[in-house]
DNA sequence: GTTTATGCAAATTCTTTGCAATACT
DNA sequence: AGTATTGCAAAGAATTTGCATAAAC
């Protein structure tokens, strides 16, 4: 089982109505997600305060992760349930911008090869984010 | 030569002292600028709102480049004059956030690896955003 | 002299905070 | 019942826009 409501069991979060549609839309899509993207599905169901307010719990919850985008606006996404937890994150992040679309999945699966610093440096975490065209845009 | 005057010139901009003063801290400094760095030491020289101006027509000049940070907050770095151009950018980035100084670099000269890409996409620009202890830092 | 950039005021948008009412367990 | 969450109002930041003045070419 996988439902929005377990999730949130999981993560010892009660079980409110603006949290599992958050979640839900965070399951049912497979792209990242702006606030403004939430607003305009969650409000005026639910006030843009508690929208902020219940980002920011999933996110020290280690529900949903920080999508990094070329533009400025945060962007946040479902966190692979395997890698991460409250107590630590997965931090290996490829995503996927399209140009076509506008919109930003994540690549799991795809594993960002060793890369050599310069001396002296120590990189704990690796953001990349590949911008060109999805595979659904790209077959048209 | 390489000083602001002669990027200034050579973007066909006029030399004012906000563009000249705001260039040669990007040309100083060699680590990616905040809006708000940039404030705290323009800001009341010159007036907020042209410093907003002022990174806006450099980014549309090509003289500088968006730097992803994990924060939501845009920093800004100079772009290699070898890559970047208003008509063509240079969009392999490698930027390197440290932890213990909060500053983000840009290394220039890592290349990263090819990655393989599920079927069907095709990548364009690749931004990675390594984040660790830095050189500086680590030596300490 | 013509064009472009600046400064100021003000409008918009984004995000956070306090607190009483409500919902969850 | 006790605690956490929500909605509303309002404060505080961040960013944008319009327009007259000033500076650059």
């Amino acid at each position: 089982m996988n439902n929005v409501a377990d999730i949130l069991t999981k993560h010892q979060l009660r079980h409110t109505d603006c949290r599992l549609e958050t979640l839900s839309i965070f399951v049912t899509k497979n792209f990242a997600i702006s606030h403004n993207d939430l607003e305009e599905i969650l409000v005026p169901t639910f006030d843009r305060v508690t929208l902020y307010r219940t980002l920011k719990t999933f996110l020290e919850k280690g529900i949903i992760h920080k999508v990094l985008d070329d533009e400025g606006t945060p962007k946040y996404a479902l966190c692979s349930p395997h890698f991460c937890s409250t107590q630590e994150h997965h931090h290996n992040h490829v995503h996927f911008k399209c140009s076509e679309c506008a919109k930003t999945q994540c690549l799991d699966n795809i594993i960002i090869p060793p890369i050599t610093l310069p001396q002296g440096f120590l990189a704990k975490e690796f953001n990349l984010l590949i911008q060109g065209v999805c595979s659904n845009c790209s077959q048209k």
